[in-house]
DNA sequence: CTGTTAGCGCCTTCAC
DNA sequence: GTGAAGGCGCTAACAG
């Protein structure tokens, strides 16, 4: 049984007219076929479990209709970071909406340039690329190369350069505001460093909302952990011990990532600071990680699932030629106030530091 | 630029030889191929940024260098269930290790039947299934295309058809076998039911335990919940409720899925239930997010990274037309013991009950 | 050891 | 409204 495959051909010839005329049906390109004749052809073509072979289809027409995701590394899942995960099942759902299939592109393969190969060689009609990629050189190489591709959640130096993210000045502004509000000064920072756009931006939203404070910028102290490599507990323990030796000892943390965060919340208390009571903890992403945390912790949420969807609707118009007026796309942030925040104690009460309402509105620069 | 893409010919009409010798050294058929010749293609080749176009390749040899990965739900991947996370990144990495692409295939197709006609269409050469479909006819209705396919973690009616898993039966035994050696006899199961395999399995083990404890079959009472649905705290709360009304009350809980399980550990202190004090939980798989727990859950766990690996293993053989001798490969399974079981207060102590150390080995039937 | 040739299955511009 | 014909880029018999 089944021998080979059912062709457009064989189809044509069973339903007694050309495989144009087939093909025309099958496509929606019907306006000019007789209905009568469109359902024989359909018929026809479901008696015989006709389907199409995706790679003739992909040849003729040179669409492939799959889009690729590049991935820094496959731990992206395994970290317990959902913020992976979630901005995943966005991309997901709406590529499926849109008819189209995701293909993992995995960076682990033995070059760039093997990955770039397959990429441009037609495995996919573009990507989408999450985080700033290891390896530098694809980027720039499928950009130069006019491949369709969007960066989600991070920016390229190549402003041109489609981007899905968030607001993260506002994020970074957000978390030291709301510290600020509660009486703190002397913050620390924990982040990526000046390199990763998120880092940076994030920083710069806090040094935003020192400035607004009146706190002097000597008072945030930020330490860099490497991008590259996956949270682990040595950098933590060392960024506890580095927060000791800070004198005065800041009175609240903001920690960019959440799977570090949480390490921090879970270590602190081992060295004899009590989270809130001693130190206060912000966090950022806002998923479960952060509200499962002990205490749960006050977090900078992003609408992670709305950010794959805009990405794949992004990248889909950019492959059917359409350039959207505005290539980079930003989310607003939002706080969620848990129980790893209050007021540092013996501080300055809350109201004598000089600064606006939070609420008030703010412009971009 | 780049006005047309560099193909096969306009290398072998460069390097003065034939496409057919382009395509050998390319591909290392260049065991017949005179040294010299393969260094100047490649150089010319190189030089030329020649990139093989991927469809019209699959096109001619009926392979993708594809393999599928059929999705549930998307939101497999945001329940905070790491399972699926991890058994993905054990894919992934074999994939790209045999240079093997995954494309994500999502069940939120409008039918199963486009997406069947996708999958055997050409999209991929084979698939990997991870858990019971939501959508019944899909599996089935591969194997009888002969299709290759891979089930992971659940097993097809079909005892023919190639499946990963791991011993569920004994990882059953391996949870009540604990709770009884500390003294437990009368158990609530929560699982989802008679018809997962998994479900299944499992509950077998744990009457198997019971059995070789002594303990009555009634003492072991289950709850089971709708697989197809993802966990969600009003069921949670059911089953809390229906513990509570068992009489008499029984003294542990073996929930069959993390998320849920730690769900109960959360809501069991608000209807005065402390655990482990007043009664115990083990749960499964034991990924972090049962060791987040509070208490931190003891917890049955799987080689999830491994699961990936093997099935990726096992259908690339298929696809190439080795078939294994053992159609279904189990994994054994361990117990993590955490702090969420201890023995029953004034209960019967461990020790009168019949059963042989749980270091004994034990035959699968 | 290398070149010639004939598809792989579908799409699409043209005439009819 | 429908059919004929060429081509997408690569592979693999089969000669030579």
């Amino acid at each position: 049984m089944a021998s080979s495959r059912v062709r457009l051909s064989d189809v044509a010839r069973e339903a007694g007219v050309s495989p144009t005329t087939v093909s025309f049906v099958l496509n929606g390109r019907c306006d000019s076929i007789a209905p009568e004749t469109q359902q024989r052809v359909l018929a026809v073509a479901a008696r015989l479990h006709y389907r199409p072979h995706l790679a003739a289809r992909a040849l003729a027409t040179g669409r492939t209709r799959r889009i690729g995701l590049i991935l820094n590394q496959p731990e992206s899942f395994s970290t317990n970071d959902t913020y992976f995960s979630e901005v995943l099942a966005g991309i997901i759902r709406r590529a499926t909406e849109h008819d189209r299939n995701v293909l993992l592109l995995s960076a682990h393969y033995p070059d760039w340039r093997s990955l770039f190969t397959d990429i441009t060689g037609g495995a996919v009609d573009g990507v989408l690329q999450i985080s700033k990629f290891v390896l530098d050189e694809l980027t720039p190489a499928l950009i130069q190369a006019d491949f369709p591709i969007v960066c989600v959640s991070f920016k390229h130096e190549d402003d041109h350069c489609l981007t899905v993210d968030c607001d993260n000045e506002q994020g970074g502004y957000l978390a030291a505001r709301h510290l600020m509000d509660l009486g703190h000064q002397r913050l620390a920072v924990l982040y990526p460093g000046e390199e990763i756009s998120w880092g940076r931006e994030r920083m710069a939203g806090i040094q935003r909302a020192a400035e607004e404070a009146g706190v002097p910028s000597e008072w945030i102290c930020a330490l860099a952990w490497n991008e590259a490599q996956m949270p682990n507990k040595a950098w933590v323990l060392d960024a506890v011990a580095w927060v000791q030796r800070l004198a005065p000892r800041p009175t609240a943390i903001i920690c960019c990532d959440e799977v570090r965060a949480r390490m921090l919340a879970e270590m602190l208390p081992s060295v004899g600071l009590t989270v809130p009571a001693d130190i206060s903890i912000v966090s950022f992403n806002s998923t479960e990680t952060s509200a499962r945390c002990v205490p749960p912790l006050t977090s900078v949420r992003q609408p992670l699932c709305d950010i794959g969807r805009a990405a794949v609707d992004l990248l889909l118009d950019r492959i059917q030629g359409r350039t959207p007026e505005n290539p980079v796309l930003l989310f607003p942030m939002a706080l969620d106030v848990r129980q790893s925040t209050q007021a540092p104690r013996g501080e300055v009460a809350p109201g004598t530091l000089r600064s606006a309402p939070i609420s008030r509105t703010r412009t971009r620069l």
